[in-house]
DNA sequence: TATAAGCTTAGAGTTGGCTCTAAGGTCAAT
DNA sequence: ATTGACCTTAGAGCCAACTCTAAGCTTATA
């Protein structure tokens, strides 16, 4: 049984952090003294851990909750229900490097077009560029947004 | 001499957008009616539009007021201030491609690993391999953070 | 026994960029 | 003169995922 600073030690989380997810029903302590300290047990250990591997690849709070439901019960969940939120998640991922492959040709191909000395600005073609407008390729973003 | 509705159609941004930018110093009216309205010259209307365009690329609204301030004195700023704030914007925006192409793998190789049918979780690799938190390459993130 | 470290809670604050609301004043058209 | 569309303001709310604070209790060590 570790205390939550034990926990958070172990798992790389904060304290702050692994209250946070309980109050978001990701983790919890199955245990609790007397005086209400939190108390976790090898399989909230292995559920924190679980919900620490799935923030590092980049899933939400929001899926990592849907991941620890149908860990808790795999009988009745199917294996694509995990594949179908993966698969989201990735779609998200190409979605955001496709936006920022766009912005990555445009800020390129603003520094190629100008030489960055220390010549004063009057003729800056990248201040040019942003009065003309004429920086091409404008970001699609289904979502209207840079992250 | 437009109107901020008139602004916003020309502009593409909203009329509250457009007072949200005021209020942070990146446009402003050059004029106001009797009753308070806001009239927008020529030359705000520029200005608008390129902010616009900055946001379009990703600029945030912090560097769009240094690209402002160099835009209007450009004999006391030089280029290479202009290349810097591009040049770290590029650098932010490589940062980020670089941590969603780790998770996009990541993801991947967990879809690859997994066939997704309509078998039951019990034995689904993607579930497994968040157990055994063997999904390798953590994103490394300087920042910490997922966008 | 006293002190410090660690735990508890509810709830507020942070970030960036909007987005919206409420309550009211203005203006053009009928 | 009245309707309805438009304008004004200050300020609140939203999103995600924390991060921190305050005030008070507990536990371990000296």
């Amino acid at each position: 049984m570790l205390k939550i600073s034990e926990l958070a030690a172990q798992t790389g989380l904060s304290a702050h952090t692994i209250r946070f997810y309980e109050k978001h029903g990701l983790i919890s302590a199955s245990e609790r003294s007397e005086a209400g300290y939190r108390y976790y047990s090898d399989a909230d250990i292995r559920r924190a851990e679980f919900v620490k591997t799935a923030r590092n690849i980049g899933f939400s709070l929001d899926d990592i909750g849907q991941l620890l439901s149908i860990r808790l019960d795999k009988d009745s969940h199917s294996c694509q229900e995990v594949t179908d939120i993966t698969q989201h998640k990735l779609d998200e991922v190409n979605g955001k490097i496709a936006e920022l492959k766009i912005m990555q040709q445009t800020l390129q191909r603003l520094l190629d077009s100008c030489g960055g000395g220390p010549e004063d600005a009057t003729h800056c073609s990248i201040i040019e560029a942003l009065e003309e407008g004429d920086v091409a390729s404008t970001v699609s973003a289904r979502n209207g947004g840079h992250s």
